[in-house]
RNA sequence: CGCGGGGUAGAGCAGUCCGGUAGCUCGUCGGGCUCAUAACCCGGAGGUCGAGGGUUCAAAUCCCUCCCCCGCAA
């Protein structure tokens, strides 16, 4: 059992492994921030999020403001007296005024090896970029986006086929891990330190609705590697005359037919629907019509039609 | 009260406006053809039409209530 005053930063379902952590762990959590509750799904309900779910159940304080470095956040923040700050994917920027209050400073759970993939969605960024290993760091933060100094960091394949949203689980998971291990070394004064190297860093954007739309003019593996980095938000989509054609899965398929990028070669229920690109050919497994529900592409074709020749985004 | 689409055979859909024998594609089972096949031909099984109530000689279809699923927007 620690005596740290701990307060815990954090939004998404990502964040909701380290918090448990740390409860299940035994450490004191004093206190948690959250994004505020929004209005979202159908009926626009208000939504509380997982990690105020979870600090609700165990009895912690959950502080919700819009901007947590404005003067009430500080002074919440002030009031709770932390040791030590923890954040993960919180979706608020910290001032310097915040990263001041905690005596141990503010460590952040970061969903990739840094410097590499900093920013808001690094899990999303590096499917679609095609790499083939990620990783968690733990790194103290400062004023920067991501640009503390790392304490550790831990690597993690990433499968062939796997999603975004597949592999998020698994990187909250070793987060999770990772930040104990981190507070633990912390404690025992043991923890190493290390500058990022600026020459290795990239940093990338929050993810739009408008990302997921394909662009069938690219090679076979980027598009797929694009449908696989942005399930299962935003989405990808091509544009049929009706409208969206949303994009669950897909495979790169070898391609004897000729067309032009976006062109559908091939379309039924037998052999599924095959749409030309750059240099080759995906095939659209999994789709989503438009107020339709998702279903297997071949599944689909049984009972619609989708006309040999029709360009997507034409 | 944010806007909208939908629930019909194991799967995906048509039929609903305009009430009158439940249909298509696929799967499945049996048979046939073929050197062979995910191909082709013939035949069969399989459905309380989401639930309840109402109108009617007659309801998947019209009216009311409820349940469930999904798209957009956030």
């Amino acid at each position: 059992m620690s005596e740290l005053r701990i307060v815990f930063m954090g939004t998404p379902e990502f964040a909701v492994p380290s918090l448990r952590a740390l409860i299940d762990a035994g450490y004191n959590v004093v206190g948690a921030f959250t994004q505020p509750d929004r209005p979202s799904g159908r009926g626009n309900k208000m939504t509380a999020c997982p990690v105020k779910l979870l600090a609700g159940a165990h009895g912690i304080p959950v502080f919700q403001f819009e901007r947590v470095r404005r003067p009430d956040g500080l002074a919440a923040m002030k009031e709770l007296a932390p040791d030590l700050v923890v954040t993960a994917a919180f979706g608020q920027i910290l001032s310097q005024a915040l990263l001041d209050i905690p005596k141990l400073g503010t460590v952040n759970v970061h969903a990739s090896l840094l410097p590499k993939y900093r920013g808001a969605a690094p899990i999303n960024w590096c499917i679609i970029q095609g790499e083939t290993v990620s990783g968690v760091t733990t790194m103290m933060t400062d004023a920067g986006i991501d640009t503390g100094d790392m304490l550790l960091q831990r690597s993690l394949p990433i499968e062939p086929e796997e999603t975004a949203g597949e592999l998020t689980p698994r990187l909250a998971a070793l987060g999770a891990e990772l930040l104990i291990e981190t507070i633990q070394a912390i404690e025992s004064g043991s923890c190493p330190r290390t500058k990022q190297d600026e020459t290795q860093m990239s940093h990338q954007p929050m993810l739009k609705k408008e990302l997921g739309l394909i662009d069938f003019h690219l090679d076979a593996r980027r598009i797929v590697n694009l449908v696989r980095g942005v399930n299962p938000w935003p989405g990808a989509y091509a544009m049929l005359p009706e409208g969206a054609l949303k994009v669950w899965a897909a495979r790169t398929v070898r391609c004897d037919f000729p067309g032009e990028p976006g062109e559908v070669v091939q379309s039924s229920a037998k052999q599924g629907l095959i749409v030309r690109c750059r240099g080759g050919a995906v095939e659209l497994i999994e789709i989503q019509a438009p107020n339709a529900r998702r279903m297997a592409a071949k599944a689909y074709l049984m009972g619609k039609t989708i006309e040999v020749g029709t360009v997507l985004n034409g």
